[in-house]
DNA sequence: CCGAAGCCCGTTGCATACAATGCATACAAC
DNA sequence: GTTGTATGCATTGTATGCAACGGGCTTCGG
């Protein structure tokens, strides 16, 4: 059955990230409870390989087990701000390493170059209220620093931090009037990278992360 | 067959632990290739719990794809130092968030005692050449500052460090010259936590870890 | 003797069949 | 009316069968 007349081998890790992709989108948002049959007979494959995905998923910090299965992580506003708090530590990280890279003139000016375009085009999507699309470049800023940094373990710790907070705030985004703090945040984190200033570069990327996690729960009182 | 009559149930979970305790007891050493079928055989169970057990761990990065399976993560001498270096600013900041507790009175005074209960006895056995004891109660007692700090994200991503270099450093185990150091150092992340200093356990733990990775590469050139 | 091509076997990947568990609902007793 | 229990259903957990991919060995040709 599943119309699937094998051409098959190539789909494990694939339903993997289709998976991911769809839970990220908010297609499955946070607390939903995911089905074994349900998202095999959406994705068109066999139960065994989205077991597989559930468990990778789960060991990600996408999915938790919920009793019987599985359903999509929905952190409390006390788990993000702990979420935030490593995700500091680990672009402060980034960005000092970025710096220290530059310093030593082992950046090239076109990946400092790309960054500030990335900058721009952020602000731009906010301003114009794209909001998908600004998320989506925001990450990729953030992103890019940590690739700047050249420590794919950073890196891949950073992934997950950041799928867990885009799932877990889809629905709190952007306080409006903290557009131009964060683009002057961003200015401030490039400047001090493009002055392989390591020290300067790993405050500016603390700071823009713990203001964003304060702002990420402006109706909390706890 | 598999001689299991169905006390089935409560495997799949046991299944992930048990491969992991075998991979970091070091009874499948680093590049090792798993087999499925192998692993089943072993564990007493069919292909399939074997299978999200691989996901699971490769997820949580003991395990890597290679190809058509996988194999134990081996971690080159560049990319083990880039996994200590984000546990150093991991340690750092669980550092800094326990002496901010101990400053703001959160934590018990007992608590403060076991911990340096368990730098006692890491010292001991380290002193005695009981090396598997020495390894387990050294990791103890980094997770116990993890847990003085209240961050189950800090801790968590931690695990996942510790585990890969717990596989990728079996065999290059401690100069033994180091020992006093490492007592000191342990003694001194102690002090500022009691002190609740953030500031200097932060760079106490930071400068530890970053100790032991430059040990943990004695032989390297490059 | 060396290299390359082809075949065979082992292993993985996916699908499906089957067992068991937990939950919900309905019924009965108090 | 409420509570306890039993039964049925839906869903997960496990095992196994089948097809394809890949590596290794053999064999044939140069």
């Amino acid at each position: 059955m599943h119309t699937t007349l094998y051409a098959a081998g190539v789909q494990t890790g694939s339903i993997h990230h289709s998976l991911r992709a769809l839970i990220l989108d908010g297609r499955y948002p946070p607390g939903a409870r995911l089905g074994e049959v349900e998202v095999a007979e959406t994705l068109g494959v066999s139960r065994t390989p989205v077991r597989e995905a559930f468990r990778a998923l789960t060991a990600d910090g996408l999915l938790a087990a919920a009793g019987r299965g599985v359903r999509v992580v929905e952190l409390s506003a006390e788990e993000l701000s702990h979420v935030y708090r490593v995700r500091a530590a680990l672009e402060a990280l980034t960005a000092e390493l970025a710096a220290e890279r530059q310093r030593a003139g082992r950046l090239a000016p076109a990946e400092l170059t790309d960054l500030a375009a990335l900058a721009d085009r952020t602000h731009r999507a906010t301003v114009e209220r794209e909001l998908t699309e600004a998320v989506r470049l925001n990450r990729q800023f953030h992103r890019r620093v940590a690739e700047l940094a050249a420590n794919p373990v950073a890196l891949h710790s950073l992934e997950r931090l950041w799928d867990q907070i885009q799932v877990s705030t889809r629905r709190s985004l952007h306080a409006p009037d903290r557009t131009a703090l964060v683009d002057d945040q961003h200015r401030e984190l490039l400047a001090a990278v493009t002055a392989g200033d390591p020290a300067a570069a790993g405050a500016a990327a603390r700071r823009h992360v713990l203001d964003t996690c304060a702002a990420a729960r402006p109706p909390e009182k706890e």
